[in-house]
DNA sequence: GTCTATAATCAGATAGAC
DNA sequence: GTCTATCTGATTATAGAC
């Protein structure tokens, strides 16, 4: 749980009192309840999707009382959106440095690691995020529409360039960047196929390895570049 | 809507009469509204997972009263477990005929390109079918275990070989099944953060097959294999 | 076979005691 | 800040008229 701070253009928790004492100590115990319903919620979300999730499993799941949900956020809806802008905040630390004088078989072998690396370590986010969009992404259609996919084009506009200047072979950026987020995080929305079929009763640290390692060289290998450790002399 | 037969081990209408009469013709309609129900069920569980979609809304979908969707199906349980039985029917026809003899190549590409034509033809279902494993598989984990388990392990069986044969490089079999279905039923699932990244309304013969292009050279690249067209002279 | 009416349950939300 | 009790509406399911 590595988001110690909840606030800003989240829903914030009700005013502590109107005439504003009383605010030294008393927010510690407030954000650890904050981030224990919003770990719950995040749970129930995976599991039922937004329409089938209860304020009042999310609660017991939580440990406090289905009004205290209420009073932290202001209703089942904002504790959604509450539950997509962290995955989001976390989701969107990647590939924020990328260059055109970077390596690209660097640069897509880290990507598609450290996807795989979140894909492990946040399972219930990834399915969050992708039944939300499954169901039309009524309420993120605005970030994708924006913020993510300027993203997408300012990345595709670097591929770009290593396409022409003969680095790589000729493929079409986005669809490269589907490929990535599809791949990696298949292992973490549909662990319970993957580990089924392979026979696993969970991932452990080899076999997140070997899916890394997997991917990195059919991706490299797509766009016509040889992974990163054989390249070095 | 190709499905004409709607029985067999999937939850069967009450018997029209206990003496058995008034068979003939009978069926028709019967099948008509069964497949309307059906189809309108499909759309809401992709809307709203399992949970979240209502009897109700089905019903004014399918153009029918509530109480028929009760009739037809015994509730909502057996409702949902006939349109994943439908979607599992639909998903089982590929691949079926491979062999060890055949062009490691040729099967690929045809694969790729049937799973992003259904994808195509089939959003829907590929949505209810994710939703369900994302959600934990809970009422399909037996076919997960039993019949797709053993369908993988055959391919994996077959490409095991050709990379034995050195007809292709050497790449874990399952991961490479994986990597297929996550890529193609990307496109299905993801269609509202394709279509908005891409800027495009909906998807469009040229678009899929720019998709089914690009999914069968960057794999078959990855396995060291040439694209089909390339290799004929 | 189909529909209306209704039962029984469960949902999100809030008031008010502490 | 936290809890219990309760309101209001939606949900699945069924009974019974036609």
């Amino acid at each position: 749980m590595p988001q110690p701070k909840p606030g800003q253009s989240i829903p914030e928790p009700k005013a502590n009192a109107p005439d504003g004492r009383r605010r030294y100590k008393r927010g510690r115990i407030r954000d650890r309840n904050f981030q224990t319903i919003l770990k719950a919620a995040e749970q129930e979300f995976a599991l039922h999707g937004y329409r089938g999730a209860s304020t009042q499993k999310i609660a017991d799941r939580a440990g406090v009382a289905k009004a205290s949900v209420h009073y932290y956020f202001s209703g089942k809806d904002n504790l959604y959106l509450a539950v997509l802008n962290n995955i989001i905040e976390l989701w969107n630390v990647h590939l924020e440095d990328m260059k055109v004088d970077d390596d690209p078989a660097e640069v897509l072998d880290k990507f598609i690691r450290r996807k795989v690396e979140l894909a492990h370590t946040h399972p219930q986010a990834s399915k969050v995020f992708a039944m939300e969009i499954i169901q039309g992404a009524p309420r993120i259609k605005g970030y994708i529409r924006s913020d993510m996919r300027r993203w997408v084009r300012e990345k595709a506009a670097i591929i770009d360039a290593w396409v022409e200047q003969g680095r790589m072979a000729p493929v079409d950026p986005a669809h490269l960047i589907f490929m990535i987020w599809s791949t990696t995080q298949h292992y973490a929305d549909f662990d319970a196929q993957v580990l089924t079929i392979l026979n696993h009763a969970e991932y452990e640290r080899e076999l997140i390895d070997r899916i890394a390692g997997f991917l990195s060289r059919m991706i490299l290998r797509g766009c016509g570049l040889s992974p990163p450790a054989e390249r070095a002399p």
